[in-house]
RNA sequence: GUGAGUGUAGCUCAAGGGCAGAGCGCCGGACUGUGGCUCCGGAGGUUGCGGGUUCGAGACCCGUCACUCACCCCA
């Protein structure tokens, strides 16, 4: 038997549902913001993320699904989004056509990485970006966006966190003033921290080794060391966050780990998850777009993983309660009936359904409460025979007869109700 | 890439060297025009895959694949 690959799997009816809930609300959310879909393809030249996501990342050192194509192009399946969303932005000229490109895009994703809880070889993700705006109201404003997201998914146990990790200015400040407080206490910390001292000194703060925290816990902040612009925008944006009632925590530990961040960074951490457990996590770029060729334009935004929004929503999540009409008969005459009333029934706007096999009124009663249907609709000798139709209310148990043409409107009403 | 745990019916799991089982679900019947509750019957298995040990392996050993969780990293 051919299974699915590694870290990606099917989405079934009943999990379904959970996802379809998600997409409709997480596009409604994005244009009530004012923000644009847009659809970029799931492939792209490998250049593009070496160069957008960063050499330096370990997504692009040694997670991208990347080979050469029959025509001896490097291409890469795409491992974020946010690249792509620069390259259409660019590409197309999108400051000219939408004036402040506010856009949206969702989509499947690519890493190749070993699958646990809330992660996977292809996942998918709601990107949202904004580009062209300084000002921190913008920051505050896609923050917002985020947390209405989450709040209308209905899910709980959340907390958002903000930090600043400055601009290509001060950034090597605080590096510098990070190994000079480190100073005799490196050769003291894991491997993995003394790896980053070298490569990314900010990620030492990503570690979660018991024994370095007290190292850890009296380094500097980068926070402390912004150059005046920075810690401008980033007093702002706090206290735009505290305007718009958002709850957020300063946290001087949360570095993000894609190369092109400046400024603002947050997440959303959800705990219910287990150890990845960020719902979504972003930033400032404002040196990405012209690092990719374009002109000196800054830019916000984030990633929401959707498999994890969908794990941490509620359970009752994007189960609806539609009518479920069924239509039981017996005898061929008046299969042929039926037939003809569940086309209608459908066409009318029902969700409408019949069994195909001529089996027994009971093996059909089955099968209707099965499917979950709220009305069976009997079609008999007795029925034919004076054109009406039995409809029976499988909440209630009662059932009457009634004339054929009335049903449609017997059931709008009952719609209604409900 | 590293570590640990787990792979038996559609699902959840028993059987720990000696006949592959239960509950739920599915199909049918009791109830020849009525679901849920109850009772009865039935279908459904290459015990992940390959090798080895043994008179005999679902079980023990080796390999492999997959899943789960964690590290790493991130959504």
């Amino acid at each position: 038997m051919i299974s699915a690959i590694r870290g990606t799997r099917d989405i079934l009816p009943g999990e379904v549902e959970r996802w379809q809930h998600l997409e409709a609300i997480a596009r409604q959310v994005c244009e009530r913001y004012g923000c644009a879909e847009v659809r970029t393809p799931v492939i792209e030249r490998e250049e593009l993320f070496e160069k957008g996501t960063g050499q330096a990342t370990d997504i692009v050192q040694k997670e991208m699904y990347s080979f050469t194509d029959k025509g001896g192009e490097r291409v890469t399946l795409r491992p974020e989004a946010t690249p792509s969303l620069v390259r259409a932005y660019l590409e197309h000229n999108l400051e000219q056509a939408m004036g402040v490109p506010k856009i949206y895009s969702i989509g499947p994703m690519f890493r190749y990485e070993r699958p646990q809880k809330g992660r996977y070889r292809q996942f998918h993700q709601l990107d949202v970006e904004v580009f062209g705006i300084k000002d921190p109201m913008v920051d505050a404003d896609v923050i917002d966006l985020a947390w209405r997201l989450v709040q209308e998914l209905g899910i709980q146990g959340v907390e958002l966190i903000i930090n600043s990790v400055g601009c290509r200015r001060c950034r090597p400040v605080f590096n510098a003033a990070l190994l000079a407080a480190l100073g005799d206490d490196l050769p003291r910390l894991c491997a993995d921290c003394q790896r980053r001292a070298a490569t990314n000194p900010l990620r030492i703060f990503d570690c979660k080794v018991p024994a370095d925290q007290p190292i850890i816990d009296a380094l500097p902040h980068s926070a402390d060391y912004l150059c005046e612009e920075c810690r401008t925008h980033f007093d702002a944006v706090r206290r735009h966050l505290q305007t718009l009632n958002i709850p957020f925590r300063p946290s001087h530990r949360l570095v993000r780990g894609l190369d092109y961040y400046t400024r603002t960074t947050f997440e959303i951490l959800a705990s219910s998850l287990g150890a990845q457990n960020a719902l979504l996590g972003g930033g400032r770029y404002d040196g990405l777009v012209k690092e990719l060729g374009g002109p000196d334009r800054v830019g916000i935004g984030f990633a929401a993983g959707l498999e994890r929004l969908v794990l941490a929503m509620p359970e009752d999540a994007g189960v609806p309660t539609p009518l479920v009409v069924f239509v039981a008969a017996m005898g061929d005459a008046a299969r042929d009936v039926a037939l003809v009333l569940v086309r209608d029934l459908r066409r009318a706007g029902f969700r409408a359904e019949i069994d195909y096999e001529g089996r027994s009124i009971k093996a059909q009663f089955k099968r209707a409460d099965r499917l979950g249907a709220t009305h069976v609709l009997v079609l008999g000798d007795a029925e034919l025979a004076d054109g009406t139709v039995t409809i029976k209310d499988m909440r209630t148990g009662q059932q009457a007869p009634v004339r054929r043409q009335e049903v449609f409107a017997l059931l709008k009403e009952a719609e209604g109700a409900a």
